[in-house]
DNA sequence: CGTCCGAGAACAAACGTTTGCCCTAAGTTT
DNA sequence: AAACTTAGGGCAAACGTTTGTTCTCGGACG
């Protein structure tokens, strides 16, 4: 076979007539040391004709920088991490680094996690967007002591992260039933010990109550993120006495458990009652009827975070703190204005 | 903040008493070189005493081994790939190895991608599973002159493999839409210039034919592994004079796609249509009405491709080549007996 | 009693970079 | 003309491992 010869960067000084720092100086574009131009121009012509490409384990072993970042994710069957996971692969293939993909399924995330990519010089920084309680996070990451950026969520005492407005849009969703006539609307809530969970559930209930109604308790059941979840909560509300006319989701899974309770029930979507969800994937057009929902840039925050760990480790800026905000409704078929309204 | 000095071979070398050569051969459990068990012992409290791990960089430098496996998937947000995804991070994680992800989404793959993670020491091995025509991906495969498995397919040539049988996949499901009394069937093909498409499509015929059936032409449509391609096919193939009364779609994307237009249409399943796939993920249980399929085992196949890789890797087979077999029929709603049948 | 042997462990080189420092020659200043 | 600068580039150490080789004993052997 081939196994064409690696070339060094001593390779390409010797081509050069060079030493392997100046090579290197050059390669680095070093502000801070002179090299005359036209050993610049012989050396990166050699460089290029040798297809020079440096080894990262040499370059890292030197720098402690391994231009691979880690992002820790929930699940990785669930189509909204899904999106996160193609946004930042882009991002990062974009600016030259690798992407280290690990699960974190457990709330409480086995202690090693982090670290093991952390401090055994795996990642030059880590993408968070997993599920843990905020304290238990932030001890893990404090352990690994590595440059991060939490994604899909806000944590107390963490200053880098993109997130998006989940209380804004929980609170569009509810405003677009309530701009149909509804009037008893439940919500399918997320895990309400997380971040998202009680953003979104405060996003509905202030739009309830915007709108003067008093939000009923037996109109809420935590769904989680799943589809089980979305099942098991749509289930515990039909059992209430007074049935409501609309459901908004926490997400995508949760809306797709419901809607396959509703059907079972007998219950038509949306003639009987109309359903929404926040996270507009794909998924969302495969149901049935096609599910309305309140679409969030999840590629984007993907995108953004990783470029916004980039900019961190490579000294650019020293803070990542955004919320992204093109909340938009996608309206399909799954929603209908209050009959007789 | 903390910043605990990270300990190296050198600081245990020097708590035990020893030098770090004979550190390294402890922790590496080497057989050629003797060490008392004493001194076994005191190196490895130390070790653990002081916590230390390995620096990868250092070690990968020296022995060009980086304990890091490279995962190219089509997609990210197909569930069959998350699947397979899953099952690869799992099992390389239970041996101590990393998995970077990268996207090849283009059916002719950038001459640069597997490269870029193999020439440049990033990767041991590379775990393949992208839908680029067989031609291609050796070229760019012999390139990169890495190791590397192939993943859900099978490719001429190659003869590291894991791959499910994709023929008798479909065979087995035209199979049961035979056996509950269909006659005319339908199929949505995959990709008809790949590997997993023609094996289907091979299938679905030999099960007609063995059953005495012709097929016909006109009820087969190449969808490729997508909504809209199924969307697509299902309109294709409804515009056929004599309509199916059955569907057998070679992915649940495609399956959603039909279940679409099939309700756009007012045509009911499976009342009027029977509508089945290849592939058991959570989607199918979402559908409505919830999907019929024949499950393949992609969790498994990422984890059995992953541990062959890191074998092959670690000298413990020289060879990877199996072909996953518990194809299992899943039966749910969108499929029934013929109409009086 | 001298030699050999083998077990146990230290030595040192190497992996491919990066980078602080030093060297040289030419030009510039007094 | 001597003493500095300065540009251009080489030298060599260091990053943390692994591994081939060498060293040093104490005991066994002839």
């Amino acid at each position: 076979m081939g196994s064409r010869k690696i070339v060094k960067l001593k390779d390409v000084a010797v081509g050069a007539g060079v030493d392997a720092s100046t090579v290197s100086r050059v390669l680095n574009n070093q502000a801070t040391q002179r090299v005359s131009q036209e050993t610049r121009e012989r050396i990166l012509a050699k460089a290029r004709e040798l297809g020079y490409q440096p080894n990262p384990l040499a370059r890292g072993l030197r720098t402690s920088r391994t231009y691979t970042l880690g992002i820790a994710v929930p699940q990785l069957d669930n189509p909204v991490f899904a999106q996160i996971l193609i946004g930042a692969t882009e991002a990062a293939h974009a600016r030259g680094y690798e992407l280290l993909v690990t699960l974190v399924t457990d709330i409480t995330a086995g202690p090693g996690v982090y670290e093991r990519l952390a401090q055994t010089h795996r990642v030059d920084g880590l993408l968070v967007s997993t599920l843990e309680k905020d304290e238990a996070l932030l001890k893990a990451l404090a352990r690994a002591s590595v440059p991060f950026v939490v994604v899909n969520r806000q944590v107390r005492g963490v200053e880098n992260s993109v997130a998006h407005d989940s209380f804004a849009a929980a609170r569009q969703s509810t405003e677009y039933l309530l701009s149909i006539g509804h009037r008893r609307i439940a919500h399918l809530a997320g895990r309400l010990n997380g971040y998202n969970g009680t953003q979104r559930l405060a996003g509905y209930r202030a739009a309830l109550e915007a709108a003067g109604i008093r939000p009923d308790p037996a109109l809420v059941a935590e769904a989680g993120y799943t589809l089980e979840g979305g099942e098991r909560a749509m289930r515990q509300i039909l059992a209430a006495k007074n049935r409501p006319t609309a459901v908004v989701a926490a997400t995508v899974l949760s809306a797709a458990g419901a809607l396959r309770v509703l059907h079972a029930e007998g219950i038509r979507v949306p003639e009987d009652i109309s359903v929404m969800s926040i996270h507009d994937v794909q998924i969302a057009e495969m149901l049935y009827p096609p599910l309305t929902t309140l679409r969030l840039p999840l590629y984007e925050m993907g995108r953004v975070a990783t470029d916004g760990l980039i900019d961190l480790l490579e000294g650019k800026v020293s803070k990542v703190a955004c919320v992204l905000h093109p909340e938009k409704l996608v309206i399909r078929e799954s929603t209908a204005p209050l009959q007789g309204a």
